[in-house]
DNA sequence: CTTCTCACA
DNA sequence: TGTGAGTA
């Protein structure tokens, strides 16, 4: 519950994301002008995505990679949001300490890391740990 | 320097 | 989709 709170802080800038996605600016914008993804504006207008942007974008990423056009895209993304609509929570909540912890790793990561060497290999292997 | 929008070879 | 112009 709070974890989701979590998950739509909006927290990286285009430049983190491109890296963690393996999309360019163009494609990511361009995405989100066909309302796959709705990334918060801070300030003016730069983009701030959230883990669930990201999340997003990979998996728009990889339907992409399977020859799926933005059409395509959009439906199965709109099942998916569906087949998770219906019906209540189930059952127990699975409230996942080591995820918050590496949240916590994330960000600070991304704070303090602002240099440009290569921070996607370390972001990306922290990120591979929840997107199994 | 990074990101944004817009327009076009 | 890529890329360059002109801003913020």
């Amino acid at each position: 519950m709070c974890d989701d709170f979590r998950r739509n802080l909006p927290l990286f800038p285009m430049g983190t994301v491109t890296q963690l996605t393996e999309l360019t600016p163009r494609q990511i914008r361009y995405y989100e002008q066909q309302g796959l993804i709705h990334p918060a504006r801070t300030r003016g207008k730069q983009r701030l995505f959230s883990f669930n942007d990201v999340d997003l974008l990979l998996r728009i990423k990889s339907l992409m990679e399977k020859g799926i056009n933005i059409a395509g895209v959009k439906e199965v993304l709109r099942e998916q949001t569906q087949a998770l609509q219906p019906e209540g929570p189930p059952g127990p909540v699975k409230a996942d300490l080591s995820k918050a912890e590496v949240y916590k790793l994330m960000k600070r990561q991304l704070h303090e890391l602002s240099p440009r060497p290569n921070q996607s290999h370390l972001i990306r292997g922290e990120l591979a740990r929840f997107f199994h």
